[in-house]
DNA sequence: AAACAAATTAGACAAGTGTATAATAGAAGA
DNA sequence: TCTTCTATTATACACTTGTCTAATTTGTTT
């Protein structure tokens, strides 16, 4: 499988569609309904996307009468970690407090998500 | 200039040498020793990138005698910053917190980026 | 002014991505 | 079982991206 290279947008978007659902397998009628919809696709639009993740490796699937249904086997964590890794080496130096004073260096970070991070800090002493 | 767009990763490269460059114009063979030679391009390529780059308003360019000389009207932090908030609402329901925990969740983030983030975030009150 | 060299431009092409139409296969009713 | 739906498959096509070869331009040497 290989997990390791960053997927195109919209199978990205297929893909949590899939992470989200809490039982498996999925049809294609469910993805329709949770990704297909909103995007305004046609099936053979998402069964395209459908049919270039599982050749990644990303997912499997089953033909069950008419219909085909899927099931996941990328990690969306891992998935998730390994492209915020990349990010962060190529837009970032790697450097985590880069990302965060580029983007809230000018006092501009909600408090919320200031004490929140603080928290967070604290608890990894 | 649409400099909302996310740039293909070639182009990206192309700028970063831009950006990194301490006097402008820059010619091609300026680009060709910083950033083509190191990725194995030919210099038909580079120029190709920079072409694009200039469709796209992030520079712009003057011919001078036989070379042509390039100018970045493009601001990098803006570029950065915008691709990265972007991506923070893709991958991470645009949560600073969220993104750490999944990276760093489990004590496995390096205690000196640790330090610096927690003066980073003292600085911040 | 011819020829040479250096740099650019024009154009091309393969692979990847987004998207769909037309063809086909399986289920269900008449 | 014949017709009719419905879902899937097979293809196809336009755009984008990475990359280059061949043609052209322009400055420099004879």
């Amino acid at each position: 499988m290989d997990n390791s290279k960053k997927l195109p947008e919209a199978e990205f978007d297929v893909m949590v569609a899939l992470w989200n659902s809490r039982s498996y397998p999925v049809n294609t009628a469910y993805l329709m309904e949770n990704v297909g919809k909103a995007k305004g696709w046609k099936a053979p639009t998402l069964i395209s996307f459908l049919t270039r993740l599982e050749d990644r490796g990303f997912i499997h699937s089953e033909k069950k009468g008419k219909e085909r249904y899927y099931y996941v086997d990328a990690v969306k964590n891992d998935y998730i970690k390994s492209v915020t890794v990349d990010f962060l080496d190529r837009y970032h130096d790697g450097s985590f407090v880069k990302m965060l004073d580029l983007l809230y260096g000018n006092g501009s970070l909600p408090n919320d998500e200031l004490d929140k991070m603080l928290k967070w800090l604290q608890e990894q002493y």
